[in-house]
DNA sequence: TAAACAATGATAGTAATACTATCAATACAT
DNA sequence: ATGTATTGATAGTATTACTATCATTGTTTA
């Protein structure tokens, strides 16, 4: 399986194309291993300088600042999620049968099915955990979105909206619930780890209870499934 | 009616007890008004000293660092909350009206009730929206958590799991539907102005479609409701 | 009433962050 | 052999996030 994600180039987050060149690879895989360890806060260009080997001046030529660079990390992470949702929903019929694939592929992580990119999933899909929100919870966020950088993750959403709507196209807020599964989908599993309280799941070790959790609030939410045929 | 919420003064929020001297008293109420304004990130000690025309020093007398400050106005937010789902709640028996409620009160604001505070509730609520997910999505989560810092908020979704419970005692998931309930009540308004696309309220002013939205959620969840007496 | 204390202001200073700028070295393509 | 793009090396600036010191003022208390 040869999978080529390639980020849109019109979109503007990296001032030049890291997959480009070495360095600029390096930039990117590197800097998915060192904002996993570090956090969004304490992660700094110079000290991804360091652990590539280059300077801080020489990463700046890539990326503006790194709120762009963590852009960047969820642009890779939603246009990867959307790639295996359409491939996995490719055959199906039943729209409850896309419901559960697409709450599996949300919750338990990317499969790791070796695309040659040589990025550390586990690391970018902690990354997104953690700080996905800082990515629009800012006050520059009109103007990003004015930039289209959100849409990856507006047409994932938007998707998954759909095939609630084909399950049941009477359901008022399919936009509002997808939004709410796949942002649950990424706290739930923190809080289970570090704010059990907050959830039903305290000690659990993978996303299987959560999944079961979203599972249950959408089709309870959707209510009664729309008959194909009579 | 004479409000007097008091934050905890063993949870160490604060160097100083803040409401304890006019400076301290301004330092939270200009404090709540800049961070609203500037964001999380833009808002800094000097700049919130010019504003309160003192010295960054004297503001570093009172709180440790930014993010205790804004542990500090979160902190305030949630007891207050908290205080008036009691208050509104207390001579309720149904469960299913309290469940509107407490959805009522997690979306449509702060009553404007005239407290004592002189804290604008509005600028606060903001800063809720916009900033409360960077109190705990941080690499010191675990030892912010140990510091009982988060016990308001873990308390409120709490008792609301609790109303789940009474109205259907047998489902499954009363807490992460609390937490769900209690973030997206939150999230949904902000998505609806800056990411419409992420909701089904498009264009809306104020809070009634997301609290139908989260209504129609929490009672498709829950399910059928448990008879009181037949 | 004097002494002691607490709170604040004024000022200075430090290490780190988030950049920007310049110039030389290298490599590669024409 | 020459122009062009990439990187490295180095320097520098403004801002941030603090910490420290000392003088002033106002309030308690002996």
């Amino acid at each position: 399986m040869n999978l080529q994600i390639s980020i849109n180039p019109s979109l503007k987050l990296a001032l030049r194309d890291p997959e480009s060149s070495a360095l600029g690879r390096k930039i990117v895989r590197e800097g998915i291993l060192l904002m996993c360890r570090l956090g969004y806060e304490q992660f700094t260009f110079k000290k991804l300088a360091e652990a590539v080997e280059s300077t801080e001046a020489s990463i700046y030529r890539y990326f503006e600042n790194k709120h762009r660079l963590l852009l960047y990390f969820l642009t890779w992470y939603w246009n990867y999620v959307e790639y295996q949702a359409t491939v996995s929903l490719q055959n199906l019929d039943d729209p409850s049968i896309k419901i559960k694939k697409i709450i599996e592929i949300l919750t338990q992580g990317l499969p790791n099915w070796s695309d040659a990119s040589g990025i550390d999933k586990n690391a970018l899909q902690e990354i997104v955990i953690a700080e996905s929100s800082k990515a629009y919870l800012t006050k520059e966020v009109d103007a990003i979105n004015r930039e289209q950088l959100f849409k990856p993750y507006k047409d994932l959403c938007q998707h998954i909206g759909d095939v609630f709507k084909e399950y049941n196209p009477a359901y008022a807020y399919p936009r509002s619930l997808a939004s709410t599964v796949v942002e649950m989908a990424q706290f739930q599993p923190y809080f289970m780890v570090h704010l059990p309280a907050l959830t039903d799941f305290g000690g659990q070790k993978d996303g299987t209870k959560v999944a079961q959790f979203l599972e249950s609030l959408v089709f309870a939410a959707l209510g009664a499934p729309v008959k194909m045929e009579e």
